[in-house]
DNA sequence: ACCTGAACACCGTTCAAGT
DNA sequence: ACCTGAACACCGTTCAAGT
């Protein structure tokens, strides 16, 4: 008689790495940076802590795959585009939006330089750029650039999120708070600080962030693609 | 008789704010963010972790302070410039590398949004942004702009270095491992990181940096300065 | 007023033991 | 092969007790 087959089919409860990665997304979501331990994902999963250890290598890589996990289906929805400039705003634009989503996508992307998530946020913005007529030799220096900017923004959302949430504050709140501050700042020494917090206040980030890629653009344009030096 | 007057002055080894701050920035510059604890704290300055508590609040106003000792120092050490162009590429540098020579100031700063830290940058590229001509109400996105740039800059050395070091890898054979893991991607996923693995390895960190400053400059200076719209 | 250090309520991670 | 859960070596923070 044949022995029972060694790999019977998992029942569905049984735990994968991405049935893991999948809670431990929804706990950040919930619940922000603070709240992902392996004590409240096992929870979540009717697990041990140490179950997940045989699935994932440590809290570090969590966090990558579970943010890599938010990269790649936000760029899988970026839609080509018309121009290559507009490539970029759309692909910077989904990335705010995901961010904007999953504060915490903000931080994470940082924290693991180079890896697969930053990657394909790279890849993306590396096409439309070559059809941009960015010199070879460039191209590096020009597509750091755009990610840098985006990741700060990103990173900088993200902190305000959790500032926020921490403080019990939300947006407007929060915003006021941080205006009024500026405002009672030294008048000698904080003259700029002190008069923009007005522009602050009622500001709109995701405006804000696109200007802030536009005016990259604008001098990657200025800077001419002809075959100088 | 005259008592004994109720506060005598202070031995030279008593806590004080002050040299809390400092022993924090000596431990975060050997030990990396990882390094700073209150246990490690109170060993350095002779004393227990529940007398820190005495002059601050908790870690996070910590963070703060040493990252804002630090950006003081570093502003108060960029000299005027000619052109208000070359005043905020000053700035931008000295910023840089101040979180060159204190990696952790760069996740410091973006964790402390609207604080202090963060607004003796933004006061400074305000003049300059000024004397360029930026419309008044265009301030708060440009100096914003300039602002996630440097601070996502930062934020991300901060965490090559941090990674670097919990690897135990320098700065060449991190850019290398990232170089060579790059060049292994899928040929049809990846073309563009895959073909930009050599501009990466031996890319310059600070020209990068200031080439995307130029860039942003270059957008404002495209945008013209007239009272259009 | 300022400091001490034990104690509390957590962490991430490991690992012998089970199935 | 995969899971369990106690145990280890840490954290930040608090607080009664001291000076």
């Amino acid at each position: 008689m044949a022995k029972r087959p060694p790999a019977p089919p998992r029942r569905e409860g049984s735990l994968s790495r991405d049935r893991i990665i999948e809670a431990a997304i929804v706990i950040l979501d919930e619940a922000g940076e603070g709240g992902l331990t392996f004590r409240a994902l096992a929870e979540r999963l009717v697990t041990g802590p140490g179950a997940i250890y045989w699935h994932i290598a440590n809290k570090g890589e969590l966090l990558v795959a579970a943010c890599d996990a938010i990269v790649a289906r936000a760029m899988s929805e970026v839609s080509g585009d018309a121009t290559p400039e507009a490539s970029i705003r759309a692909i910077a634009l989904g990335m705010f939006d995901a961010i904007d989503e999953h504060p915490w996508v903000g931080s994470a992307l940082t924290h693991a330089p180079g890896q697969l998530p930053a990657v394909r946020l790279l890849e993306r913005l590396g096409q439309p750029l070559r059809a941009l007529g960015v010199r070879r030799d460039r191209e590096w220096t020009t597509v750091s650039a755009l990610l840098s900017y985006i990741l700060g923004v990103g990173a900088q959302n993200a902190a305000n999120r959790q500032f926020a949430l921490t403080e019990g504050l939300e947006r407007g709140a929060f915003l006021a708070s941080v205006s009024t501050a500026w405002s009672e700042l030294d008048a000698e020494d904080y003259p700029f600080a002190r008069s923009i917090g007005e522009q602050l206040r009622d500001h709109d980030d995701r405006e804000d962030f696109l200007a802030g890629i536009d005016l990259i653009l604008g001098g990657i344009g200025s800077l001419g693609h002809g075959p100088t030096v």
